[in-house]
DNA sequence: GTGGTCTAGACCACC
DNA sequence: GTGGTCTAGACCACA
């Protein structure tokens, strides 16, 4: 049996950054911070920062200057909702319907729970 | 900043057993692997499986005979469709509302989502 | 036959412990000894006490703080009467009660040997 | 500290035995079982039974005729009692008053468990 | 430093 | 065989 469920650190390092892309905490054209910075910052080798912002790069969502920095692309919010999104949909969605399922739960009660959710905020 | 969001070892296990009682692996009044049969099987030390059937037997959904062996109760079935529901609604659900608003996601398409979902299984 | 009564070492630690709350040693809120230092103080292995401080803590009796310490709750004084005094009357009161008509004694001569317990004290 | 409790066998015995002319199991003048096929009965060494008969010996409970045997002596249940009575007194009711003080109950509740009790009998 | 968990291995009572 | 308890010692996260 296999009890080591981590997420590679830079692909979490990527779900905090998208984050906060997604609550504009980082705005398009923004610069971020350097590699150096962020590894300081939270804590890890800056090669795990690296390979956070070169597999962003890949995604369109940051490009750098050289010597400069990084920043966000032009439609790095649009495509980090976009790629959220699809992931939410194809990885999580699925697990998540499963376990209703699983749980015996009614998916209008979600609406209702949904809407408690909402109330609360 | 922290990467290891690991559960322990004994709640994982809590986990994987219950799902196997909402699935029906195991039954109402059924006697369960013994601790140190279940301990070889997954590989694990006994004194782990033990805490795992410790808390289950707080929860009410296991019992034991000394010198015979852990059963199920009467109500397990129940009892832990119970508690798995009402950890889901108060440690899940808000996570994954969360997502989706900041997915901007709206609950409506959720509901396509899932009767997609539905007949596909 | 069986010759060995002894109580599990982690529940005498409870009792004795208990105790000292119910005399006011320790006091609700107040923080007690840590896990290895209880422990080291009672020559048992930290394993045992953590199954004390767990068992309590179960009852509400008290809770922690990570990587602070153990405190006795707001109400742990009236819990631990509580807990106390339903474990007398169901474990201890029936053999007391049995050995006193085994033996022929009246009532009312408890009563009077009770005022004499009371004004030698 | 000290987490062997146990009282030495041969009271442990002792204490069952005069249970058991308490009860009328054995009656006065009656003979008992003998020291070797008590000892059988009972899983101990013969030794550790000799103990006992010698200690009821001493006490004027049992005597032996010489090649035939052990027999409750005439007065056998009477004196049973005083010493039951006597130790009970002496040993079990101070440290039972106490706790009943120290778990603040009062005595006239005390008198109505002993009704419950006795109307449950 | 704190608590929390896990392993390895032991001994016990019960069936 | 079963569960129940205990020890010794380890590693981790948190503060």
């Amino acid at each position: 049996m296999e009890f080591n469920f981590n997420k590679a650190i830079y692909l979490q390092i990527t779900d905090l950054f998208c984050d906060e892309i997604l609550v504009k905490k980082w705005n398009n054209g923004d610069r971020i911070p350097s590699v150096r910075e962020l590894a300081i910052n939270i804590e890890v080798n800056p090669n795990t920062v690296m390979r956070t912002y070169s597999y962003l790069q890949e995604k369109g969502i940051v490009y750098n200057k050289r010597g400069i920095g990084y920043f966000l692309t032009d439609d790095a919010f649009e495509k980090t909702l976009k790629m959220r999104k699809e992931e939410f949909i194809k990885q999580d969605l699925p697990v998540i319907f499963k376990t209703v399922k699983l749980l015996d739960i009614n998916f209008d009660d979600l609406k209702t729970l949904y809407n408690e959710f909402e109330s609360n905020k």
